[in-house]
DNA sequence: AAGGAACACAACCGCTATCGT
DNA sequence: GACGATAGCGGTTGTGTTCCT
């Protein structure tokens, strides 16, 4: 047996608010707030909404303390650097930008922000170059490389991929291979043995100079996470290594690398 | 001016995570 | 620990608006 549905589909207003719905909402949840259960919420207030849909709308459009529209040039580097850094992590990226929604984040890179990156122009000063694969990793994936004097941000990005730079200093608690035989950094490596472990790969000794780096690529080559293999450069960091990584270093680090 | 294409954003869907029992 | 209910998330779709021919 299936689990119940949130709500009777076929009883509850579907598609977009009024303005009246919105107002009712509203005044509901600034004088009782949600209860602690968005499902009961809509019987409660009024409304024949589902669960969902209020908590959606409340969320995304009518929380007082949210930004519509108009994404600055820092928040565009923040986005970038973050989703290079962490692929589609919607709600982590809204988390740094104060008034942004992971949804607006979303459609925001996904109708302006990946097609300018893509065009290669990530602001008014920065170029980037679209470059395939150098052929050694065989596959037609491709790569954003910053061309920046500085250096100090090299995001690889294959639509929702990132790979450092080897040159750069990567985020608190990884670091990478030397050994790699690339000028791209195709190999992440822990500085902890526990965050390695901790990730479920087939972990090697690194054959690096460096003492307790372990290579987070499977026997095979491709890189895994949490035990799914992930094609080609696909790659994610396993939450453990997540964990130790400085946001506001990062995208202080991309905006110096973009010029800012 | 009309119609189609492209764009922007709101909303929905389905899945996983989390929490309480 | 198992199970069900709910929250939260990311992908996708729907719809209104703007632009272009």
């Amino acid at each position: 047996m299936g689990r119940a549905p949130c709500c009777d589909k076929a009883n509850v207003k579907r598609g977009p608010w009024s303005a009246e719905e919105d107002s009712i909402l509203k005044n509901y949840l600034e004088q009782f707030g949600n209860g602690g259960n968005w499902i009961a919420l809509p019987k409660k207030a009024g409304l024949n909404r589902c669960g969902k849909s209020c908590r959606l709308r409340w969320l995304n459009y009518l929380r007082p303390d949210i930004k519509h529209g108009g994404f600055t040039k820092e928040e565009d580097t923040i986005i970038c650097n973050l989703y290079c850094t962490m692929g589609s992590r919607w709600s982590v990226i809204a988390s740094q930008l104060p008034g942004r929604t992971d949804n607006d984040v979303k459609n925001y890179w996904n109708t302006k922000l990946k097609k300018n990156v893509l065009a290669g122009k990530l602001s008014d000063n920065t170029q980037v170059s679209v470059s395939t694969i150098p052929e050694e990793f065989g596959n037609s994936s491709y790569y954003l490389s910053a061309d920046s004097a500085a250096g100090a941000f090299l995001p690889y990005v294959s639509d929702i991929n990132c790979y450092y730079h080897q040159n750069h200093p990567a985020p608190q608690g990884m670091i990478f291979d030397p050994s790699a035989n690339s000028n791209y950094g195709n190999k992440m490596t822990s500085t902890t043995q526990e965050a390695a472990a901790a990730s479920s790969l087939s972990i090697s000794s690194s054959s690096s100079t460096l003492e307790n780096n372990y290579d987070l690529r499977s026997a095979n080559g491709n890189v895994e996470d949490e035990g799914i293999l992930l094609d080609d450069f696909d790659f994610e960091y396993s939450y453990e290594l997540l964990n130790g990584f400085d946001f506001e270093k990062a995208s202080n680090e991309v905006a110096q690398c973009l010029g800012g």
